[in-house]
RNA sequence: GGGGGUGUAGCUCAAUUGGUUAGAGCGCUGCCCUGUCACGGCAGAGGUUACGGGUUCGAGCCCCGCCACUCCCGCCA
């Protein structure tokens, strides 16, 4: 054995494992990292050695290593930590790995120790096929295993370059990061928050922010002009794959501008960002769509635009149709719509069944069809069609053999928003069969703007904001406020990437009278709750506030897109189950009889058993 | 709060219509093996079929309950 642990005490590594190449032939090297693989051969033994940065295959031949050396090494667990000294050396001819950065070369090992041995792993990290198989459940408890297999740490890796990309051109842009209080009030609008109990005043909490929206808004009043924050914030609400309950927003609030200047931002922002992360050229600026075209055309607020299967509209085709399913609708003021699912005319009765649900989920009766096969249609409904208006269907659907078609006749949103839904399960079901096929590199940006200020409530027979109260009308839509709140659209925008919702933000009201016209005459909130809710913030618009407008952007969903994952627990190093609990800390847990003491808290529900 | 899916060896999965002693690959243990890189070969250990009830001559499989993970709806201004 060479130098023995006492020699190495001070020697730490010399290179990483994804560093050394033919050029290092003959140096004397020292590396630390973890156990990836061994093979035993019975006499050459080969151990590669993985860190953060790549792998490294090293060598213990018996010809020039003490048996007892070679002995020890030989029964190294995976995953075990060790601290290798060796030389390197071009691999012989024929034994180069291809697969490896480090494959033309390799360390013949002249001493290691042992820094921490390794227990029998409760999962293999090694094999990227079968570790990506194992059950989250699993690979939660032990995220700290989970991490260190190279798919995680790359999307470590991209998060935190994506994280100083963005700090880097934000500060490039004249903004600086301004950090905003984690301990809030309650605000009694939007999602259900996290209390925190004050200690000092009995009965009184603490609310963890939804986002820092009313801050970032404070802070222009400031003065502060440009203002940004990775700001991380929480939602006591249930989660999703795309939802944790807490979770890391950008956030951005600009003095002085219009939404061109956001949009131009963002563009420039995500132009970055994709440049660093995946070296990808975004062509910008993006593509704008309205509100009502999104709807209209791919039934949704978010659309992906990645492949066609767009709404078709039929109104006027069964205007006066004898298929009073469909007239009647029109004669009620609704409307008839209708998506090709092109080659699902083979769609099974589940799928058909799934479908419909969706479409009763929205308060339709059913949904009609059509299955386009062996020549003829399929379906419950085509009786009722005169020649005229199949002719109708085929031209406008462009129909073809294989194809199903699936109508919604309805109220336009309703009828949209069907077809929507339906639209994107018929995509999914493509997509597994093989037969729809998008580009793993392929973005399709767009905002989505022009969003109704307003929405109607039928229950509470009143108007609520639909994005939030200090969102400015468009200007020329302000004199319809008192008469047609209705058709009033909001500087609102929302930028979107293949159909995932990406951020959202506005321009906000900084004029006090219609303000206070949107409070009292639209929202009917009378001038007592209006300063008992949001009075700071109209104190602080009454001492000079510039107009100013912003944009969130979910940073957690940012990564998932970059990294090529649908759920954001893939981004996030240490999240939360769907029940909102930690697997590896076991977190939340119960409190101690005195801190709950402390807090003035008493417990009325029995606690879990320990 | 509601609906769907999953739960069998340490891991990934099998197990015919309810029928003998619940199997395989990987991992693990032991032995063999000097150019492997998913090393290979031989042998072996390893199971409260998540948990609790029920039906049955007999339950991994059927029924009821419950727990965990997951996807979706509601919810997320």
């Amino acid at each position: 054995m060479g130098p023995g642990p006492a020699g190495n005490l001070f020697m730490k590594r010399t290179h990483h494992c994804n560093e050394l190449r033919p050029a290092h032939a003959g140096q004397t090297v020292i590396l630390d990292g973890w156990v990836h693989s061994r093979r035993d051969l019975g006499g050459l033994l080969f151990i590669d050695l993985r860190d953060r940065e790549g792998r490294t295959q090293t060598v213990c031949d018996p010809s020039n290593l003490a048996p007892e050396t070679c002995d020890r090494a030989s029964r190294l667990h995976s995953e075990s930590v060790v601290r290798i000294t060796g030389k390197v050396r071009v691999r012989p001819e024929g034994t180069q790995n291809s697969r490896i950065a480090t494959g033309e070369v390799e360390v013949m090992v002249e001493a290691f120790e042992v820094l921490n041995e390794a227990a029998i792993l409760p999962f293999s990290i090694d094999d990227p096929e079968v570790a990506s198989k194992v059950n989250e459940e699993l690979r939660l408890q032990y995220r700290y295993l989970d991490l260190r297999r190279p798919e995680m740490a790359r999307n470590l890796k991209i998060r935190s370059k994506v994280a100083i990309a963005t700090r880097s051109f934000m500060d490039d842009q004249g903004f600086l990061e301004v950090e905003t209080p984690t301990l809030f009030k309650s605000t009694p609008e939007g999602a259900r928050e996290f209390l925190v109990p004050n200690r000092r005043e009995p009965g009184t909490f603490y609310a963890l922010p939804q986002s820092p929206q009313q801050f970032k808004q404070i802070l222009m009043v400031a003065g502060v002009e440009r203002y940004f924050q990775l700001a991380r914030c929480y939602r006591d609400e249930d989660l999703r794959a795309d939802r944790q309950p807490e979770f890391t927003q950008v956030d951005i609030e600009m003095s002085f501008i219009d939404r061109e200047d956001i949009y131009g931002l963002i563009e420039g922002l995500l132009k970055r960002v994709w440049k660093t992360a995946l070296d990808m050229d975004i062509p910008t600026p993006f593509r704008r769509i309205s509100f009502h075209e999104a709807l209209n055309r791919w039934g949704i607020d978010k659309p992906d635009t990645r492949f066609g299967m767009e709404l078709v509209d039929l109104t006027e085709t069964f205007r006066s149709s004898s298929f009073k399913v469909f007239s009647g609708a029109v004669a009620s003021g609704g409307v008839v719509k209708a998506i090709n699912a092109k080659g699902m005319a083979g769609a099974t009765q589940g799928q058909i069944e799934t479908m419909t649900e969706y479409a009763k989920g929205f308060g339709a009766k059913g949904l009609a069809f059509i299955k386009v096969e062996g020549g003829e249609w399929k379906s419950p409904i085509v009786k009722f069609f005169t020649a005229a208006e199949k002719e109708s269907l085929t031209t406008t659907l462009a129909i073809e053999e294989g194809d199903l078609i699936l109508f919604a006749a309805d109220q336009w949103l309703n009828a949209c928003e069907i077809l929507g839904k339906i639209r994107l399960y018929c995509a999914d079901v493509l997509k597994s069969q093989g037969r729809l096929v998008i580009d793993p590199q392929r973005f399709d940006f767009l905002w989505v703007v022009d969003f109704p200020l307003l929405s109607f409530d039928k229950e509470m027979n009143r108007w609520y904001s639909s994005h939030h109260p200090f969102t400015a009308p468009v200007a020329e839509d302000i004199p319809l406020l008192k008469d047609d709140p209705k058709r009033v659209r909001g500087q609102h925008y929302d930028i979107v990437v293949n159909g995932v919702e990406l951020g959202g933000g506005s321009i906000r009201i900084h004029q006090p009278d219609v303000q206070k016209t949107i409070f009292e005459e639209i929202l009917q909130i009378s001038p007592e709750e209006t300063r008992l809710r949001f009075g700071y913030m109209l104190d602080a618009f009454r001492y000079g506030a510039p107009p100013h407008g912003g944009i969130a952007l979910g940073f957690d969903r940012l990564c998932a897109i970059l990294c090529g994952t649908t759920s954001i627990r893939d981004v996030i190093a240490f999240p939360k189950t769907a029940k909102g609990t930690c697997l590896m800390t076991d977190s939340p847990g119960p409190a101690s009889a005195r801190q709950l003491r402390d807090l003035h808290l008493e417990v009325k529900a029995a606690p879990p058993k320990a």
